[in-house]
RNA sequence: CGCGGGGUGGAGCAGCCUGGUAGCUCGUCGGGCUCAUAACCCGAAGGUCGCUGGUUCAAAUCCAGCCCCCGCAA
């Protein structure tokens, strides 16, 4: 089949971009890419510096045109000239106006979502996934319109999410299936009608952004300490454990062991610091961090800290299991 | 100039306010106990206390500048 040649514009900003470009500029296929579109440099970070996109540097390493516009009317005379035909949105970081679906890409907008649409349309599918318990999830291509997260999904690929899985987990088995899926598209974009199942409304749910409060854990609060609900945060951002308004220690890494009875709260056996949740599941905690210090290994903080812990043993912040 | 914490043998920490002998838990090496051990007991090695300058009889400790790391906030 020979299909005619089409010039494919990207957009995307972040780390999941990323591993898609990648994908992309490894496969020469009939879409030629012709620009990358990120959002701008902010200043961001500890002392407000200005910090680049992640897809920033691949794309000037591979010397493909980049463009940073402030806001996608700034970059209406780019379009005008470049004139793509297709297009392609990961992870991008801003709402795509209603003129470009109207005026440009006469071969369509297409966008990887983490999620298996209708379901969880919105900011945060993955976090979203984990914390409402759901089976299973996946990555999709869909057709976009304008409504977002709502068109005709193309591609659909599933991934099964075991009780153990956590945040870092399913990321990297959604990673692994972003190959596949680009691949799919950098050979048969455009779809033909047929391939694109339009999606049911009536079983739509949406996410929004993620809540830094959500990470936390409050002692005070045992509904706050669901396994459920805390894998969606590790390893990254990590669950601070909270006293009240104080934040004690962050879990930064942790390894799920199994169902128990144990009593709510962080448990010290020996040298192992375990959590055991409310809904009843078994943590082993890895790696932690105290506010200003580094991320350590469990067995470190252990042996620097044995003040700390006799108080937090006595407090009630920890609780200690003997044999 | 967004706010804040920190840099002490190989690891993680205490000591700093109130200058005066380098401390704790581990690890490493040697020895002992033991059927045996990641357990226990005894001993040893290993640090110009981030860098530079200042104050002082004397600085890990007080002052100034610089480098690096981290938590918030975006």
């Amino acid at each position: 089949m020979v299909q005619k040649n089409l010039n494919l514009l990207f957009f995307g900003s972040s780390e999941f971009a990323v591993q898609t470009l990648v994908h992309v500029l490894n496969q020469s296929t009939h879409l030629n890419l012709m620009g990358v579109v990120c959002v701008p440099d902010r200043p961001s970070g500890r002392g407000m510096k200005l910090h680049a996109p992640p897809v920033k540097s691949l794309t000037l390493e591979r010397g493909i045109p980049l463009y940073q516009p402030e806001s996608l009317s700034a970059f209406r005379d780019n379009l005008n000239r470049l004139a793509p035909d297709i297009g392609l949105v990961v992870a991008y970081g801003k709402i795509l106006p209603q003129w470009c679906f109207d005026s440009y890409f006469p071969h369509g907008l297409y966008n990887i979502h983490a999620s298996l649409l209708p379901a969880f349309r919105g900011a945060s599918p993955i976090r979203a996934v984990l914390k409402a318990d759901v089976p299973n999830t996946g990555l999709c291509i869909q057709q976009m319109v304008y409504e977002l997260d709502a068109g005709p999904v193309w591609i659909s690929k599933s991934v099964s999410i075991p009780p153990s899985m956590d945040f870092g987990q399913l990321y990297s088995a959604l990673n692994n299936c972003i190959p596949d899926v680009t691949g799919q598209f950098m050979a048969e974009a455009p779809p033909q009608l047929s391939d694109l199942t339009v999606q049911s409304a009536d079983h739509a749910s949406y996410c929004g952004k993620d809540q830094p409060s959500d990470s936390h854990m409050i002692l005070e609060r045992p509904e706050t300490c669901r396994w459920i609900h805390l894998r969606a945060f590790l390893p990254t951002p990590g669950i601070w454990i909270m006293r009240s308004k104080e934040r004690l220690i962050k879990l930064c890494k942790g390894t799920y062991l199994e169902k128990t009875q144990c009593t709510v709260g962080l448990i010290l056996k020996g040298q192992v610091l375990m959590l055991s949740t409310e809904d009843g599941h078994l943590i082993r905690v890895d790696e932690v961090q105290l506010p200003g210090k580094p991320k350590v290994a469990v067995q470190n903080w252990i042996n620097g800290y044995h003040q700390l812990i006799r108080t937090w043993c006595s407090e009630g912040v920890i609780h200690e299991a003997h044999e």
